[in-house]
DNA sequence: GTGTGTGCAAAAGATTTGCAGGGCT
DNA sequence: AGCCCTGCAAATCTTTTGCACACAC
């Protein structure tokens, strides 16, 4: 269930690649961050706090590398950044987003909703599916209840 | 149900914009393209073979004021270009959309398969939800048949 | 010494913005 | 005249790439 940096440095070094300090340390952040939907950019203003000497395109570079290996999950909101999190592995990977419109948070659904949809999509549609993304926009608990307090909007 | 140019005139007017040749003639590509999910630029090159003389930053004005006024609904498949197309009306704009891996072809779905779930979101994590965006990544009908035939893959 | 990984800077690609000019009322 | 709209070029933002150097085996 736990990720731990040991097991990804096993991934890395089966698939010939190090686990090189910047690599640690980007990978420590992200699990400092866990579900929080870092951007590179994000990522790497957190990294250069620990290990000034970093750049960016390293991070970049280490996100894509995590990604091919599937340890990392890319993603992308429509807000023209692309976002990273550590890939579900229990779960077929099959997380859904709920996106706040009024204070921007992202909260994760873990549970599998789409299994009967998927059956529908495959058998009307003739579509094999092998992913899907699903996004809610809305708002979010909390700021309903500010709303209903405040009505200020 | 037909999306007419007359129509969005209209809209247009209410809102205070008029509908210049420029945007008449990137409305009249978009409707020839319906649910193709032309990107900017795409939508650029088409619009320049009937109207040379008009720049990019326009199409991409128009594309931006056609979705403000919720005409056009802007996408993203997370290829790092926005994709546009009319927002479906009638159906709530609740469409999915299916991508081959295999040739790219973006498929839509409009049936709304999402009700259960949307309430399931609502009751289960106090979340309001207004909007959706559904997409399943996968292999289309064709390039099955493509692949039982033709096995070099 | 061969190869992988890094930092920096430059490049690339998508989108936005500033500005002067054009057209309509 | 005033205002909206346009084209062009420049600016911006995110991401990728080229290159020389460093480190490990």
């Amino acid at each position: 269930m736990e990720i731990k940096i040991k097991n990804v440095k096993e991934q890395l070094h089966s698939a010939g690649f190090k686990l090189t300090p910047q690599r640690e340390v980007t990978l420590k952040i992200l699990l400092e961050n866990k579900n929080s939907h870092l951007s590179a950019e994000d990522v790497f203003l957190r990294v250069k706090e620990e290990y000034p000497e970093i750049g960016l395109a390293t991070v970049y570079r280490t996100l894509e590398l995590l990604s091919d290996l599937q340890i990392l999950e890319k993603m992308n909101f429509g807000d023209g950044v692309s976002r990273y999190d550590f890939r579900k592995t229990g779960t077929k990977h099959f997380n859904h987003h709920l996106i706040c419109v009024k204070c921007g948070k992202v909260q994760e659904v873990e549970d599998d909703l789409l299994s009967d949809v998927e059956k529908i999509i495959e058998h009307e549609y003739g579509f094999m599916v092998m992913d899907h993304r699903l996004t809610f926009h809305g708002v979010c608990r909390e700021c309903q209840l500010k709303e209903d307090t405040n009505e200020t909007d």
